[in-house]
DNA sequence: CCCCGTCTTTAGATCGATCTAAATTTGGGG
DNA sequence: CCCCAAATTTAGATCGATCTAAAGACGGGG
């Protein structure tokens, strides 16, 4: 009969079952590598599954979000996969989602301000535990004056990697200082001419936590361009494991949050919900993120 | 009557419709940037004009995208978006999608093999008049001797944009060498370990026209470890002006595609033959790249 | 005041998968 | 050979948007 040219119809069979086998996914930025992994691996457990992917980008505008969302559910899918836009409240999702369809969201923690009622699941990175973990990785290294790099301070990522530095300074017993931690906007470029403020610090760093790797690789070129070398008289950690930070000069220690396996899982944490909406507490599942050492943190100089 | 909770059933309107207001994009590998910067293009241009985008990635397997395209074809979608897996036989993709849903291919020509009967539209890069063009542009600044580094010479992007390389070279009348062009695998660390090979040709050259940026950037790296200078001592270009092109060490000359804006072509061009199903011809539309001139592109040294 | 043409409303009918209930077949034991 | 229970087949009914056709409302001219 697939001779015959047929093809199961599956709009037939969402009007009558009232929801369909495809899942939203709603993304804040897709050209970033760290998003569009995310995507790939979403789509592919899915897939696997047998759900198809409704593909919508916010281009971290709030507005065209709550459009795209709009837009999706009219498909009535089985439940939404979203990596919210910037600055996105709560109370707008769910006018747009419903009180019914089950939501993940991944990444950032939306804003809340009414009481309650509005349930959903979250996946998100260990922000603080993974700064700390590489702060750590610095200290064994024989470093004391250490400074956070980058990222601006009123993002809730940022807030949450400076505490997890502070946490491994505090514990090492060290006195930390305001002056250390230097705010940036989180590109390449701006971190990279912001390099010399790092080097204005009197007794100067002899290593620097980055916000993200973005940061990291500016700041390891906007460095080199002042004659010091990072790598060797330097230390530089990164945050996400981006391509590039495997090939960087020097390459890049970092912090690796795999988003393709994160795309996966939070596939599989959508469908769980999906398929026994009620029962299950509201689930929260914070992702430890892996410390990949490369070549960017020598031991302190014995100087 | 939103108050009420209502939203459009839009499966009611595609069963009666018999096509659904939904855009399949099958993607070959949604972790390249290229792809990614295209998906995204295509999904803001579909959403745009009220379609919603199905998203499916193939990652280079032609079974796995032939059962994309069947899971997605279920849903009747008003057309297809494909940037088909490597060796993409029209055979297989007309088998999955049957012969009455618009198709448009992007960026790899199908292999044909049966003579005719499968229609679809074409949208693709001007891969030959792009490395003509960067070897127009080497040749300008004084270069004699430049070489064609990377990439795989099955491949027909590769084997175009060769010929492009030689279009230019045989115009400017210089004696073209087979040696000259050197094959790797089209990633960063491939091509930074066959520099060597560059390096061995004599009279050595002074220039080289890279398959893609990857490769260039590759390149550079490996030229640096082996003393040389890129830019300063040595030209090089890219293809494709992928977001690490503008960073490098030194900053890339390099041919812009822009996939952002090729996604929204594509979506344009898919969604005026969705309107109008056959009595336009079929299209192909090759589009031309651009030149942006970085610093990795200096004028010969007259030594 | 009636008739006929135009405009608005209403009443099914349709799409195809799925579900329920009724109708039919099958099978085994009395 | 018949009867009842179990298994299978068949016949509508359902989902909600859309389209068609029929019914109803309205208005102007005779």
């Amino acid at each position: 009969m697939r001779r015959q040219g047929y093809v199961y119809n599956r709009a037939a069979a969402t009007l009558r079952r009232r929801v369909s086998t495809a899942v939203a996914l709603v993304i804040n930025d897709l050209s970033n590598p760290f998003f569009a992994e995310f995507a790939a691996g979403a789509d592919e457990a899915l897939g696997a599954k047998g759900y198809v992917t409704l593909l919508g980008s916010s281009n971290e505008s709030p507005a065209r979000q709550r459009q795209v969302l709009g837009s999706l559910m009219e498909h009535h899918p089985a439940g939404i996969i979203l990596s919210p836009a910037e600055a996105s409240e709560a109370v707008d999702i769910e006018l747009a989602i419903g009180p019914h369809t089950p939501l993940l969201v991944f990444n950032r923690a939306l804003i809340e301000s009414r009481p309650a009622g509005f349930e959903y699941d979250f996946l998100g990175l260990d922000n603080r535990g993974g700064t700390r973990t590489a702060t750590e990785h610095l200290l064994s290294l024989g470093h004391r004056r250490i400074a956070f790099y980058g990222g601006h301070a009123d993002s809730s990522s940022c807030r949450e990697r400076r505490l997890g530095y502070q946490d491994a300074l505090r514990e090492a017993g060290i006195v930390f200082d305001e002056g250390w931690m230097i705010e940036t906007t989180p590109t390449r470029l701006a971190a990279s001419a912001h390099a010399g403020a790092l080097c204005a610090i009197d007794p100067a760093p002899t290593a620097a936590v980055c916000y993200n790797d973005a940061v990291a690789l500016g700041l390891m070129l906007g460095l080199a361009r002042l004659g010091r070398h990072p790598g060797i008289d330097f230390a530089v950690t990164g945050f996400d494991d981006i391509p590039e930070a495997a090939v960087g000069i020097p390459p890049l220690t970092t912090m690796s949050a795999d988003p393709r396996a994160r795309g996966r899982q939070a596939a599989e944490l959508l469908l769980q919900r999906a398929a026994n909406p009620s029962p299950l507490p509201r689930r929260s599942v914070v992702v430890d993120v892996q410390l990949t050492r490369r070549e960017s943190t020598p031991h302190v100089l014995t100087s």
